[in-house]
DNA sequence: AGCACGCCGACT
DNA sequence: GTCGGCGTGCTC
């Protein structure tokens, strides 16, 4: 790749990513630039000197090129957050396949729409009737565009200086003699407020038990030494955010600026509350309920340096800070951590390579580790720390009881709930305390299927089998599509259709029959579309508004309910079977987590995990809640199978409207592999139609390709990117 | 954001 | 004619 021309943005504060430049390098600098430098360009008919970042270099333009000019300088004082964020963009870009413009406008703080941040406005500087003599001056010259201005000041002494653009449709020329001459100025308004107010800071030190100092203690040597990442494993409740406090105030001590990262589910006021409490409003938050105009206060409050921590989702990763010291990650293994669009991005990755080019350190939390983490742990790739021990003694471990759903079906119960669960239901009602139900709802929610034969009512564009909603309509959950329940079976025209499979609508219905007296509350996608309805749910159920609360994985996230002491999993090991290597992972999360929801107080708790697959190591690993059983026995399944993380993988995945054009892109992407494939490295699965063959009457194939190491794999993606593509066909890279 | 260009009405 | 302001479009 040659540096004939660089590409470059100009000046983001104003243009944002809106386009890209070409500059000519003068030789000189061939050597010295490189993505994410600040350099200085000579810029429109003035040639007037702006300041601009390198995104990258090509050596063809389709620009005339006798009209391209030269970079005039190199700033050299030291690189600024923009050219660091750039940087990561263009590691995004190579990582995840996207294009660099994608990969910006991800990492970038998009500061175009200042409509409600700081605002530029115009300030009438004379009397009214002076400005009203002005105005006749000017119609007498009959200077329309300065009479609607002047029209328009006498009426109010402030104007907004995006109002006088746009609708008075008054160009800065206009005025620009106004301002000259002191009838009005310009002034800004500093608005940037902080989401997070009114709270009382109690700035109690945190005391650290033994185990939780030793964390600090050693992460902090960690910080001082060689700020490779770490894993702090540490169970549910031995209090892993008073270590992460006590790191960040230290880190801020430094000079530095700490950046916490939460699942945005798990993402609640109580949170942000702990680390309010401790730090005042040197910290803010950004998460998806804040305007686009907040976020972006955010973000400029903490590039100008007025906080010092920002906690918030994934994007949060994408803080501007100046000198950057920490990134947690809480809940390191969350799937929400892995972004869902171009760049597809996980964030653990991610953190480490911003880190990598700021000089943090990255802190990875959680009682769960993903088995990639825990692997590189073990590697000596990450630093390791655990805590093992409750932090609040008088809670005690619940009791956990695994139930057989095969022995109650062999003994005529045909229902979802145990009779055990029902025995201890019953109990706990009477005893007026409260009960979670936990339905895993990966390929749970009920779906219609005919009894003669067979067949489930699939939706037309995409390769899965419709919903059966409250209303009785049918819908598909992957593009929407909606039809009535039909009478008669679609494919073999039986009328014996029925829905079929429990959805958490059903459990619901179920558990009212059952136990009609008590306050049921449902949580999923139904119940808590509307804003808000997220936390008006949860906070009814911990104010003791019902008795049982019923829901998918959204109530098991971070949310204690001290008067808890029943939970039920309806059934434990349906993610099992959803296909993919990670669903043991999966399975072992999610029974964890919503057995730890039980007894989290002084009350004692009970767990009753119902299953089909009651023997099954993840089942039975997060019954005694067992991490390392669980770790050991995954891991030696996946070298078995050879999957990641013991294995890189690299997945692709393609996709077209013509299923034809699909297959046979995927086959031409196989027969490359094959070619390149001289040293016989490469481990090939596929093509083959994905586990959703169809969505929005898009076709999809997959093609796996495993390798002991990254960098071959990297090579043959960077191969596929320069094939020949038909353009009908689409590909997404996924690298594990 | 700033600069130039083309357009149009007003004034010498 | 030409001067000066207005609105629009482009900037590698």
């Amino acid at each position: 790749m040659s540096r004939q021309y660089a590409n470059v943005i100009i000046d983001i504060v104003h243009t944002a990513v809106d386009r890209v430049f070409q500059y000519e390098i003068p030789e000189e600098l061939w050597e010295e630039l490189s993505v994410g430098m600040k350099v200085r360009v000579p810029f429109g008919k003035g040639n007037r000197l702006r300041d601009g970042y390198i995104i990258g270099f090509t050596d063809k333009t389709d620009y005339d090129p006798l009209k391209i000019k030269r970079i005039a300088e190199v700033c050299r004082d030291g690189i600024p957050i923009e050219g660091q964020l750039i940087q990561l963009a263009a590691w995004m870009k190579e990582r995840y396949g996207s294009t660099m413009i994608q990969a910006l406008k991800t990492v970038l703080p998009v500061k175009r729409k200042m409509k409600t941040a700081e605002k530029k406005l115009l300030v009438r500087k004379i009397t009214e009737d002076e400005c009203r003599e002005l105005l006749s001056v000017y119609r007498r010259k009959k200077q329309k565009a300065r009479v609607r201005f002047l029209e328009a000041l006498s009426e109010d002494e402030v104007l907004p200086y995006e109002m006088v653009v746009q609708k008075l449709r008054v160009s800065s020329a206009s005025f620009r003699l106004f301002l000259e001459q002191g009838i009005c100025s310009l002034e800004t308004e500093a608005a940037l407020r902080n989401p997070i107010h009114g709270m009382e800071r109690n700035e109690s030190r945190v005391t650290l038990n033994g185990e939780q100092s030793q964390a600090v203690d050693g992460l902090w040597d960690v910080w001082n030494g060689d700020r490779c990442p770490s894993l702090l494993y540490g169970i549910t409740g031995s209090g892993k955010t008073e270590v992460y406090m006590e790191l960040i105030r230290r880190v801020i001590r430094e000079g530095k600026q700490a950046i916490v990262l939460i699942p945005e589910i798990a993402l609640t006021w109580q949170t942000v509350m702990r680390f309010y409490r401790q730090f005042g409003d040197r910290v803010s938050i950004v998460n998806s309920r804040l305007s686009a105009g907040e976020k972006s206060d955010q973000l400029e409050r903490a590039r100008r340096g007025k906080i010092d921590i920002m906690i918030g989702p994934r994007s949060a990763l994408f803080t501007p800070f100046p000198d950057l010291g920490l990134i947690i990650i809480d809940e390191e293994h969350e799937t929400a951590y892995k972004s869902e669009t171009v760049p597809r991005y996980h964030a653990v990755e991610t953190a480490i390579e911003r880190c990598r080019l700021a000089g943090a350190m990255v802190v990875l939390g959680s009682a769960t580790p993903s088995a990639a983490s825990y692997y590189k742990a073990q590697n000596g790739e990450y630093h390791y720390f655990q805590m093992k021990t409750r932090a609040r003694e008088a809670s005690s471990l619940p009791s956990v009881e695994i139930i057989d759903l095969r022995m109650e079906l062999k003994e005529g119960n045909r229902g979802i709930f145990s009779r055990r669960l029902v025995t201890l239901m019953k109990e706990t009602l009477d005893r007026g305390e409260q009960i979670l139900l936990f339905l895993n709802r990966r390929g749970y929610a009920g779906f219609v299927s005919c009894r003669s034969c067979g067949e489930a009512v699939k939706c037309p564009h995409c390769d899965v089998s419709l919903k059966v909603h409250r209303d009785g309509t049918l819908k598909c959950h992957y593009c929407g599509f909606e039809m009535p329940l039909p009478r008669k079976c679609p494919s073999c025209g039986s009328p014996y259709i029925a829905g079929f499979g429990t959805g958490t609508q059903k459990v619901e219905a179920m558990v009212r029959a059952m136990f009609p007296e008590a306050g049921v509350l449902r949580m999923d996608m139904d119940t808590t579309s509307r804003k808000g309805g997220h936390d008006a749910i949860l906070s009814a159920f911990a104010d003791g508004k019902a008795d049982i609360l019923i829901g998918t994985q959204m109530i098991v996230k971070g949310h204690d309910f001290p008067r808890v002491t029943l939970v039920g999993i309806l059934a434990a090991d349906l993610s099992l079977y959803s296909g993919g290597y990670e669903a043991g992972e999966r399975t072992f999360e999610l029974i964890t987590q919503a057995a730890g929801r039980a007894g989290r107080d002084v009350l004692p708790g009970h767990v009753v995990i119902q299953s089909y697959a009651p023997d099954n190591y993840s089942v039975e690993a997060a019954a005694s809640q067992d991490y390392e059983g669980f770790y050991w026995h995954e891991i030696l399944y996946r070298k078995l199978l050879r999957y990641p993380p013991v294995c890189k993988m690299l997945s692709l995945l393609i996709t077209s409207k013509e299923e034809e054009r699909a297959e046979k892109m995927a086959g031409r992407v196989k027969e490359l592999a094959e070619a390149e494939d001289r040293d016989g490295i490469l481990e090939l699965i596929g093509p083959a139609k994905a586990a959703v063959s169809r969505i929005n009457d898009v076709y999809r194939y997959m093609l796996y390709v495993k390798c002991e190491e990254e960098e071959p794999l990297l090579a043959f993606k960077r191969q596929v990117e320069e094939m020949d593509w038909d353009r009908q066909v689409l590909y997404q890279f996924d690298l594990e």
